[in-house]
DNA sequence: ATCTATTTATAACG
DNA sequence: TCGTTATAAATAGAT
């Protein structure tokens, strides 16, 4: 597409190649997320240019993406666990486990931060910054899900569908325009949960009895 | 492309919208293959169908891809002028230690959201996020501040904007746009710094705590 | 960065 | 899923 046809080969002239790999890139992205969007499925992509930087897309969000990779099982539709720090057991015992990973994790983050990070070179402090927000948001996703599951509860397909379709995107849209003007800081915005709930429906959400919906058969994914 | 327009949303009809996902899918990886080519770059690409099938491209592995991905990057590309504060005490063994915390936690987070959330309360999950959040949060002030310091250091305010604009990597405004262009999508905004914040962006970080959902509103945007 | 001639991608259909 | 065709989009080369 262009004035010319072009070989599947290299381009070799350095400028044409830079120029050609800053469109290209910016369609591929913009093609995975026409993807991830018309078709709703999940999409992650990664590019690195040649000087090593990173670009990427990702719906929900490549820690979820990355999250479910596991090339080896084909057919399996459950999350893929590369390495875990704690051995599968029963139900009770991993939620505990895992709860005890949580705190860990806490423990150590807030030791972390405490202490002067300035010895880290800028791109790994971006890199940091970049971990912490995907798992943010991967627990955001993972929150919505678990919402999402309990509308199902409460109303038909149609319904939820036409809920999600027109509360959702005039209002988040708008504000991704604005996002993309303003450059004001890190927005709280982004890791919280962007959905517009009935007011019902979030009272529920309210409700003390949350500490112990591990009881609550939720029906996710 | 084809016979209509079509809007950036869900297609609703089942049938239309598996053959586009067939179609789109080949195209997208089309791409890939083309942008890794022409421009000799390293490309992944990872989609999921609706039933969990798993399509990927990727040059020249996914496993490169993805052994790039996260890791806190040694890759120093960065900014010449961010060696000069680095601290010289102890500039081996207490950086090390530092580095093999982050390391580590880094590991155990991987870990930990591969696995499945659900036995988490809500509240759980919240707070959760909310660690993360604020764990980002954190390093990007630090990078502010590291940022923001050595300016101060080498000239006087009135330049400062002038520095900005060179020092800002180039693709915080393409992603700007892209995400203009999206129309959805809420997410990666802030995976780059902006670098024009006010110097007390972090107070933000002022009310935490969240321990009762009535006052924790669950109706954002 | 913009423009525009062409090539590609693809929506609707069979 | 596989062709065909009319159109919408992407983009190569030039400005």
């Amino acid at each position: 597409m262009g004035r010319g046809k072009v070989e599947l080969k290299k381009i070799e002239k350095t400028s044409n190649r830079l120029v050609t790999f800053s469109k290209r890139r910016q369609g591929l992205i913009k093609k995975a997320n026409e993807l991830a969007i018309l078709c709703d499925v999940d999409v992650g992509v990664i590019v690195y240019s040649h000087n090593g930087k990173l670009y990427e897309y990702a719906k929900p969000s490549m820690g979820n993406i990355l999250a479910r990779y596991n090339p080896i099982s084909e057919t399996n539709s459950e999350p893929a666990i590369v390495e875990t720090i704690a051995t599968e057991v029963e139900p009770q015992t991993e939620l505990d486990n895992l709860k005890e990973e949580i705190a860990v994790l806490h423990k150590m983050q807030s030791g972390l931060l405490a202490k002067n990070l300035d010895g880290l070179s800028f791109t790994e402090l971006q890199n940091l910054e970049h971990m912490l927000k995907e798992g943010a948001l991967s627990v955001k996703d993972h929150m919505e899900r678990k919402l999402m599951g309990q509308f199902e509860l409460y109303m038909p397909e149609e319904e939820e569908a036409m809920i999600e379709a027109k509360i959702l995107p005039e209002q988040v849209i708008e504000l991704q325009c604005e996002l993309a003007m303003k450059e004001n800081s890190f927005d709280e915005t982004d890791t919280f949960l962007h959905l517009r709930l009935p007011v019902d429906s979030n009272l529920k959400l309210g409700t003390p009895k949350a500490e112990n919906d591990a009881d609550n058969p939720m029906i996710i994914d």
